[in-house]
DNA sequence: ATGCGTGATAGATAACACCTATGAAATTAT
DNA sequence: ATAATTTCATAGGTGTTATCTATCACGCAT
């Protein structure tokens, strides 16, 4: 039972705990060890670095991991490909999305949910080129991304919608009235920023050296969350993505306002391997998106 | 121990007979028999089409064959790895060519040969498409065809050499001291062409609709082995890779003549899948181009 | 009919994947 | 320091199964 074998070992490289890793895998701990054992005896090679607990690994086996997730990956594809021969896809989707697609995921696992209510969906925040990595390595089996970027040669991609940016701000007198902006205006304001070297950083930092500025950011944070509470608690602003706020009333207190000069639009859409045939995962979410935009239900998401 | 039971599926499928499937896999018949069955009983689904013999497989049947290959081309894909981390790659390189890189071939396995002489070469001639198809089906490991193809994209690719067209002629006073001639004066001579309408002819017509000439061809084969002994044997002549003659006199009674007006010059290189981590075998392959262009005798081989 | 080829079936055996219970070493708590 | 806890390995037993040899059943050709 090669196969299981395989499934051990990648349980207990992202458990990093050989109990975890059992459980994960619903089989006893003495199993697991031996299965993982047994592995290293087949393969004539140590896979696990042992003292009396988990110490990691060897080099061989970190690329014996590597496989093992390509291996079983084709293996899922195979038995979701037969679950639906059967008559109902069974499995699991993993999807890799990045942050800033958060608020249309949900539409994406309701539709995934009524299509094909076995299959269960495991959501994975990440950037876009660890989106990328994880597509090439298997270990996701479609994302959500920018489309633009130079990074997806070889890759598979579906438009879902065309983002655009806003200003976030209080709700208060000082911005009444307001209904767009210049990103020169802007960047004279209170402003709190995503952080890092990130695509979607960069993308705010380019439409303000378009408009000629440079503005220092006074917070600075990885989470659009919590750059709303900051809009909502500290009477700063800042840029989000205009689908965070559009679907109607979800935040109180805060409102946002159209930014232009430049009016800055990105794609984002379905990011999938292209071999050949399907994986039949990325096949259903690709079916769903197209279900998607053909219901229109996108345009009445935000309104 | 799926493995095995999935490799016997491919033995099946390969031989279409169960007696050389099990000899293959080097298990006796009934092992291999209740191997496949006990493969439908997991799978829920029937496989093989039974009559008291191979009578092909089911619609299912097809489709979980091409994902067992993708499978087992990983898991070889793995255990290749694992051999060159114990020391020496092992394993099996399944290479698909096009005909007319037949010459250049043995080039690539002497030097496979003495860099891993654990490794066994599979070659498969078959055209391009069908090469492409391959190895997005992971039915092969790496192809060897032109480069300039539009179908390439997704994968990855180098340069081995330039394809130059020659005119083969008999060595005969006729074409005597002729060094060279163009596609017009050619069209009018009683030409022998390859057949079909394989991209390889459809080089040799591009140029001749160049220089204005639809010329029709007295004999059509599609082996280029076949069309070298028509001008030998039949006193036609025939369009050939320079390649193919160019090995100093291997065939006898023949002449290569230059094709000007237009040169026509061709990219040829190997096609690996753009997968990451790289393959084991499309590595070493990789490799082995690098060793052979650095070290001249590509030029050597042909004068 | 007779013989041959092909795949399925029967019965026996050895391997092994799994379990529970327990042990040994290291870390943490008392 | 001592005890408790965590963590993985080991031991022994059990049921499953992959494999073998030998044989059978069916189709096909002579």
């Amino acid at each position: 039972m090669l196969f299981r074998q395989l499934q051990y070992l990648v349980a207990v490289a992202r458990e990093e705990h050989f109990g975890r890793a059992a459980l994960r895998c619903n089989v006893s701990q003495p199993s697991l060890s031996s299965g993982i054992k047994q592995l290293e005896l087949r393969l004539q090679v140590p896979i696990v670095l042992r003292g009396r607990r988990f110490l990691g690994f060897t080099n061989e086996g970190k690329q014996i991991i590597e496989w093992a997730e390509r291996v079983l990956s084709q293996h899922d594809a195979m038995m979701a490909e037969l679950s639906k021969m059967r008559g109902s896809l069974e499995g699991r989707v993993r999807l890799g999305a990045m942050p800033n697609s958060s608020p249309i995921i949900p539409l994406l696992s309701r539709l995934l949910r009524k299509n094909h209510p076995d299959v269960e969906i495991d959501i994975h925040f990440m950037g876009i080129e660890e989106t990328i990595i994880g597509l090439q390595k298997y270990t996701i089996d479609v994302g959500v991304t920018y489309l633009q970027s130079e990074l997806l040669s070889g890759l598979k991609s579906l438009l879902i919608y065309d983002e655009r940016l806003s200003l976030l701000v209080p709700d208060t007198e000082e911005y009444e009235g307001i209904s767009s902006i210049t990103w020169k205006e802007a960047a004279s304001l209170p402003l709190s920023l995503l952080s890092g070297s990130t695509h979607e950083r960069k993308i705010v930092d380019d439409a303000f050296a378009e408009a000629g500025e440079k503005p220092k950011s006074y917070v600075t944070s990885d989470s659009i969350m919590n750059l709303i509470y900051h809009v909502m608690f500290a009477g700063l602003v800042t840029v989000i993505p205009q689908n965070f706020l559009l679907m109607s009333g979800k935040f109180s207190g805060v409102r946002a306002i159209k930014l232009v000069e430049p009016e800055v639009s990105q794609q984002v859409g379905l990011v999938w391997s292209s071999t050949e045939p399907i994986m039949p995962m990325a096949r259903a979410m690709v079916s769903i998106i197209k279900e998607l935009k053909a219901s229109g239900k996108l345009e009445e998401h935000w309104g």
